[in-house]
DNA sequence: GTCTATAAATAGATAGAC
DNA sequence: GTCTATCTATTTATAGAC
């Protein structure tokens, strides 16, 4: 395909009527309110009343967005997953791969404690497999997994990031960030600000728990 | 009170009768069925039915041991903390504190890996609150946290565990290890060994992914 | 104490009027 | 396209016979 022909690409991108628009909105509450409750109670506990009465409209009318409540945790997903994506664009590559996989550290961490990280289920669930058979969800965990594999191996090569360990490792370690317990354990206790709370857990994440000897 | 006078302590000790034996028995195969299913699915997407069904019996026999799903999953909680504390009663008194919790660490792993370790919802559950008002399962907690909070400080003083954080940070993400989704993340690739998985989680946990640096 | 049968509530999903 | 009203299946929990 020519370049000369982006009309074929991207066909009426300002084109978007009244009722489009209003349609897109009330999609995006939708989203935003699984989003919410994802994050907030998990999904075998949230119930699609729920998400209706949080997106303000009725039962039936959301049924016409999404057909299945696991549709409506995969948008919420794709959701995620997009954020996180736009964030690994954002990054600045004048960083070193060891800063850049700490920006999203921090970057997972923080969301975390906005409430904005759905809590999964634990595997065999009817979930894992609607996520697994979204094309847009996993064609976006794909991308950012090489992103992060990338930055891995980068940091490795650079010294930084053990090279012992297996850079799959490393990468899933990153990624528990997202829903890891200890975040919501050290607020429980009152005794941290959100900024300790990440300065804490990116230092046992990087560091570990052992005393670093001179 | 005196020493001489255990029979105020343990009444009857070797006094079961058959009945009883029997009974308790019944109790074990619940809490067991339980147990395994809070670990597989969750308690959110566990089912007394399916409960009833593992055990071998009829959910009506079933509520007569317990009155809720809330005290079938506390019961296999007080179960799950009972080992715990069992095993740190087990760990030699003449490994370094430093050791002690590498110990810990490595039975925690290992009891997920076999599929052990029950995974708790998101906080804001009715289980939170049922657990919160189990004497016999916050006791226990109480004392675990206490034992190895003395361990951590030890290994602090000795210049093993960083100084620089909170016991309770420590405290808290050797718990976290107990439903560290990196295990399955792991196992899922079939790349390692359950004694890769564990080394690899471990090294993570107490050197982070950081480079040591000589 | 254990069972069968059933109640009572709630879940996900749809019909059909407007 | 949105709503109200409803269906169907499932869930927690109990009644009542034995």
């Amino acid at each position: 395909m020519n370049a000369r022909t982006p009309l074929l690409d991207t066909p009426p991108p300002p084109k978007k009527s009244f009722r489009a628009q209003m349609h897109e909105a009330r999609e995006e509450a939708i989203v935003a309110a699984v989003h919410r409750l994802l994050a907030d109670k998990g999904f075998d506990a949230m119930t699609v009343d729920e998400v209706a009465a949080e997106a303000g409209m009725a039962k039936a009318s959301m049924y016409r967005h999404f057909s299945s409540k696991e549709e409506l945790a995969g948008a919420a997903m794709v959701r995620v997953m997009s954020r996180a994506h736009g964030f690994l664009s954002s990054v600045s590559p004048a960083l070193s791969a060891y800063q850049r996989l700490q920006a999203v550290v921090d970057w997972l961490l923080r969301a975390q404690l906005a409430g904005q990280m759905p809590s999964l289920p634990s595997e065999n669930s009817s979930l894992r497999s609607a996520l697994m058979v979204n094309t847009e969800y996993m064609g976006l965990l794909v991308e950012i997994s090489e992103r992060l594999g990338a930055w891995i191996e980068e940091a490795q090569a650079a010294g930084d990031v053990n090279p012992e360990l297996p850079p799959i490792a490393v990468l899933y370690t990153v990624y528990a960030r997202a829903c890891d317990p200890v975040v919501g354990f050290l607020r429980g206790t009152g005794q941290f600000s959100d900024d300790e709370i990440v300065r804490l857990v990116m230092q046992t994440c990087f560091d570990g728990l052992g005393a670093r000897r001179a």
